[in-house]
DNA sequence: AAAATTACTTTGACAGGTAGAGTAATGTTT
DNA sequence: AAACATTACTCTACCTGTCAAAGTAATTTT
């Protein structure tokens, strides 16, 4: 299981890359994050929740209103066309963040 | 210049790996970071100083004074073997997280 | 002698992440 | 039908890492 404070700063672009997929709500994505990294990550509800509203601020996603067909009403999040822009920043700045890191570990591998 | 609330967690490996190769002095090692990675990232003065007493009361490095020849004394740190093993576990979390952010990444490059 | 550079320290603030507790609707078990 | 589990979201108080700003002090350059 990966410290979560390792991931942090990363969790704007893992979360719109699933809303950039498709609309999802945020019990969804929780759940897809956990499926996709085999348990290896799991992002904390109060986090999740605390994103959504930073980047509903920053107006990268919007939320509506879906059905309550299986417990609580869910909040279902789009990207923006400025999400989709931010994102995108975001991509890059990663693969920078890489090679800056990776100066640091190589060879100690 | 990349942000450094994304570098965040990972100054600690940066660092350590800095004082593995040999003993240095701070303000040396806020050269060297800027040098190798060209201007693309550079480490505060207080945040460096701040991860210096963190890593110290981690007992992962070890402090003494050297010489007073360029200006004020000079603060020199050398790691310990218990910091070896730290850095060792760094390296392997680092290649885990690239993995993991990567899974979400993928496909938008 | 003044200014620039080298070198370290401390304080207070901010932002992202989190535990924990709460609210509410639906589905399952007994 | 009552009890329990699950789905789903919200809020508050707190912790930690980073950093701006200001300070101290010695040496080197102008």
């Amino acid at each position: 299981m990966v410290r979560s404070d390792i991931i942090r700063g990363h969790l704007d672009s893992i979360i719109l890359r699933l809303i950039l997929e498709k609309d999802r709500y945020g019990y969804e994505i929780s759940q897809e994050i956990s499926l996709r990294t085999n348990n290896r990550f799991q992002i904390k509800e109060a986090t999740l929740y605390a994103v959504f509203q930073r980047l509903e601020k920053k107006e990268v996603i919007e939320a509506y209103y879906g059905d309550v067909s299986h417990g609580g009403k869910r909040k279902y999040y789009r990207i923006t066309p400025l999400g989709k822009a931010y994102l995108n920043e975001l991509v890059k700045e990663w693969s920078e963040v890489k090679e800056i890191i990776d100066l640091f570990m190589e060879g100690l591998e």
